[in-house]
Parts: structure tokens; sequence; C-alpha cells
DNA sequence: ACCCCGATCGTA
DNA sequence: ACGATCGGGGTT
């Protein structure tokens, strides 16, 4: 198949650029499919909008590790969340997936021009849900599974950069980046 | 032990 | 606009 994998360089360039790359990658969970459409960036002990802004947690104790795992959290007691940790360890920081275009395993590493909105699960509960993935999928080091990682594309696409969703802190920051559709 | 509230979503 | 639903984390 010669698929390439998204490895722990990528996940050590700033959290930033990771968030606005993921766009257009391929999420393989457990023979599913999907291509990031939406993410968001959440950054160190400053941003008061990241789990880690008051500091090191149970909870969030995966955003400290080293790029490149997983770290899933449940919200509002019935939805979950799928981040991927980015930079060094000991710098809290991860990118939100909020939104995919689900595609055949098959297809997972051919090429794809269009996005229909209607096509598209927007929302992160909502693609977790889709993928069957859950808090026990957290701290999964995604550059090294057969089962759940990102596939390695070159091609960058036309997107928007808003502020982010969802969140009572933080808001002015323009961190959250969509695929233009 | 208690209380508040959240990186959401479906329904109204 | 609002309620569902529950665990994390701060406070008493």
């Amino acid at each position: 198949m010669n698929i390439k994998k998204l490895n722990y360089k990528f996940f050590n360039q700033p959290t930033l650029k990771i968030a606005e790359k993921l766009l257009g990658k391929t999420i393989i969970f457990n023979n599913k499919a999907g291509i990031i459409v939406e993410t968001e960036a959440y950054i160190g002990e400053n941003d008061p909008a990241c789990h880690a802004a008051r500091g090191k947690t149970k909870r969030n104790a995966v955003m400290y590790e080293k790029g490149g795992i997983s770290y899933v959290y449940l919200i509002y007691g019935m939805y979950h969340c799928l981040n991927f940790v980015t930079e060094r360890k000991n710098f809290p920081a991860a990118v939100l997936i909020r939104g995919i275009k689900p595609i055949p395993y098959n297809f997972a590493n051919s090429d794809f021009k269009t996005y229909n909105k209607k096509e598209l699960i927007l929302g992160p509960g909502k693609l977790c849900n889709h993928f069957g993935i859950t808090r026990e999928h957290s701290n999964e080091d995604i550059t090294n599974s057969e089962k759940f990682y990102v596939i390695d594309t070159k091609k960058e696409f036309e997107h928007t950069t808003t502020t982010r969703i969802g969140i009572s802190k933080g808001t002015n920051l323009p961190w959250r980046f969509i695929i233009d559709i």
C-alpha cells in the first residue's frame, strides 16, 4: 500500500502550523477513514482555553507528553473529543479535530477534490462517535500504530482562519482552521 | 463532601 | 434557547 504516516517530526512543529497542515490529511482508526476538514489549536499554560491553563492534572497529563500521541477526553458527560498532542515533552499543547469528511477505507490514500458539505461530519463529539473513539483511545502513539494514525500527504489546501468556538476564555485567538468548501 | 461548569449536540 | 449528563477540579 505504501502509506506514510505522520511522524514524530511532524508533531514537533509549532502547534499552529500543525493545526493548519493537518487539514486535508486522512485519519485512520480501526479500518475507518476520514479527511480532516477542521481543527483548533490549544497551546500551553498561558492559553486560557487550554486544559493545561491551571497546570498539570490527572486529566491533562497526556498533553505534557511528547508530540504524536492522542488525547481523548469526555465533555459534557456524554461526548468525546479527539486531540493530537504537539510539540516537545513538558510543553502542554494539542490540536483538536473538529470535522472530517468520511471516506471509504480502501480509498484512504487516493486523491480527492470536492467536499460536499452534506457529507461532512462537523463537531468533535460527532466525529468521535463516527470512529468509535473514546477515552480508552487516549495516550496512544499515533506515529507508531497500525490501527490509529494519520496519512502523510504533501498536498496543501485553501483554508480559512477564525477564532475558536465553544469556549468562554481565549475567544480572541484566531486558532481555528477550516478547509474552504 | 459539595458545588460548579465544561474544547457539545439534538431538539424546540 | 435550552436541557441532557457526569467527571474533573476547586473550595469548604
